[in-house]
Order: structure tokens, then C-alpha cells, then sequence
DNA sequence: CTCATTGCAAAGCGTTTGCACCAGT
DNA sequence: ACTGGTGCAAACGCTTTGCAATGAG
């Protein structure tokens, strides 16, 4: 998520609450603010402690309730990379990317290909399926990991 | 999983278990084969309910950490689809294929594309990791939910 | 003024764990 | 006999929900 597009997106939502007659309260801007403004994919958790952080204090029902409510907006995607908790990223629109997942220090890396993008469209079509969405997970280790790997090893 | 693998498939598993002196017990052995026949994608708990219909009386923990236990042997693979709930499915060496949701009626189809495979693994390449798995998971609306759409919206 | 949101705490739900008893090897 | 498994029930961790107080339109 680039920084320069977050006024954009955070009148996108409140635009999205407007057309349905929701309050745009303080609370859903500071979320949103905070989730726009994410370069890492954080859980409900760690969005809430970044919210603390910045001195706002805001509960965690709200913050589900929330986050939901951008998913709904398409301004947000839930992901579940296994870990126990859902994390969340912004997402602006024709942003297609798929994640990689690390699996020793869970870093999550985006990637995007064009190709991969055109083929699943048309793959669910060869099976009958109307495509609405999809999700393409890669878990490895990454570059840092195998280094750090490599490190260890040969000091021992 | 089709049917004529179930024996060699549950060979596999005892000999998973033997070769690193773990007891093969009959509760592992009738949840393995449980999950070897399922043509579904099992829940932990609709496998449970399957076990008990067929008149074992199996704990959950002991399903739970039996499907573990595949899942190390690379005999299952563990999915989650966002319904709240795990599911599993039994894999066969070799058997590479991924998944379309129905976003309607929940029904998951498999399907496999060479292309797709190997794409995967030389994007991760290309971002420096070391592929381990994926997963590619396609949600949408399948033929029979939309022919159903269709058939009521003209009934209405 | 009205209706939806908020925040808290409690409930929910799938999954995991502690422990006494039991069963493979 | 020894070692690990099983089953129950309690604990867990994330997420959702009920409800009285609050705030946006």
C-alpha cells in the first residue's frame, strides 16, 4: 500500500458509508487511517496496538466490526496464512497481488504476475465456476532465512 | 482420492508409524482410512461424525492429532477455506491439484493444471524464496447454483 | 430526536493440552 | 514392562455478540 493514495482511499470509505446512510465516526477513520497506512499485513491484534500506540483508544469489537465493514467495501482483504490469527491489508483498486509467506519468520512478501491473474479467471471457467476472487499462497523460506541458515550452519 | 489407493495408501501410514517405532493403533488406523475413502474435504468434526456413524468411538483430540500426524507423514493436507472450520483431504503422491469454492453452496472442486504448477514455484524463485508448497484456492459460483439463480429469478 | 455505533465483558467455537488410564510393541 | 496413545474435560486464543451508554446525522 503507497502512502500517497491513503487520502484517496480513506474518502473512498467514508464516500462507501455515506452512500449507505452509516456514521462516519471517529473510529472507523482512525482504522481505516491506520490500516491504509500499513506496509505489513497486521492482524486485528496488532492494528489495535498500533492504534493504542498513536494514542487512540478503541476496542476490539470495533475493530473487527471494522475491518469487516472495509472487506465489505472492498477497500480491505482478510487473509488466514495459518498462523491462528486473520491478518488484513488494504487494497486499492486493480491492485491484483498474491503473497508469499515465509515459514520461518513469517515475513509476507506481495507479488504480482499478470499472467497467473489472466489464467485463474479462466481456469474456473473451464470447471464451470463464475470466478469472483481467489487467493494464491506460496510458502517457503525466504533469501534472509536460508542466509541466516547458511550462517548458523557453517559456524557450528 | 480414488478407492483403489485406500490399501496402499494406509500401508503408507503404518509404515510411516513403524519406521519411527510409533504404535499403530486401530483409532489411527480407522480415522486414516476414514479419510483415505471421504471423497469430500472433511471437517475435523465431520470426520469425527463419520467415525461414530460407522460405530468407532473415537475422541476428538484423537482425531485431531491423528490428522496431524498424516498431515507430517504428507499423507493429508490441511485447508482453510474461511468457513471457520479446517478441512482436510487425503493426498496422494504426486496428486498435485488445488481448489474451487463455491461461495453458494460450499461445495469445493479440485482441480489440477500443469502450467499453473509450474509457474508457482519459479515465482518464488524469482523473489528469492525457496518454494516449499502453495496453494491456490478460486472462489466463486458453481454451474449448478447458478442455473438454480437463474431458475428462480424467472419463478419470482 | 432517532438510530446505528461503541466498548465492555461474556459467550462462542474450533482446536489444543493436562492427566489418569489404557494399549501397542 | 515401557513408552506412547487415548479420552475426557478443562484451557486456549481468536472472534463474535448482548447490552447499556454514547454519538453521528
Amino acid at each position: 500500500m503507497s502512502r500517497p493514495e491513503v487520502p484517496a482511499l480513506l474518502e473512498q470509505f467514508r464516500g462507501y458509508l455515506r452512500d449507505r446512510g452509516l456514521p462516519v465516526t471517529r473510529q472507523r477513520d482512525v482504522i481505516a487511517e491506520t490500516l491504509f497506512r500499513a506496509t505489513d499485513h497486521p492482524s486485528a491484534e496488532s492494528l489495535q496496538r498500533a492504534l493504542r500506540a498513536s494514542g487512540a483508544r478503541i476496542g476490539t469489537a470495533t475493530v473487527y466490526r471494522t475491518l469487516e465493514l472495509m472487506v465489505g467495501a472492498g477497500l480491505a482483504r482478510a487473509h488466514d496464512f495459518g498462523e491462528g490469527a486473520r491478518r488484513y491489508e488494504a487494497v486499492a483498486a486493480g491492485d491484483q497481488h498474491e503473497h508469499l509467506v515465509c515459514r520461518r519468520c513469517g515475513r509476507v512478501v506481495e507479488f504480482a504476475n499478470e499472467r497467473l491473474e489472466r489464467m485463474l479467471p479462466n481456469l474456473a471457467d473451464e470447471y464451470g465456476f463464475q470466478h469472483q476472487q481467489h487467493r494464491v499462497e506460496i510458502y517457503g523460506i525466504c533469501q534472509d532465512c536460508r542466509r541466516r541458515d547458511v550462517a548458523g550452519l557453517t559456524a557450528e
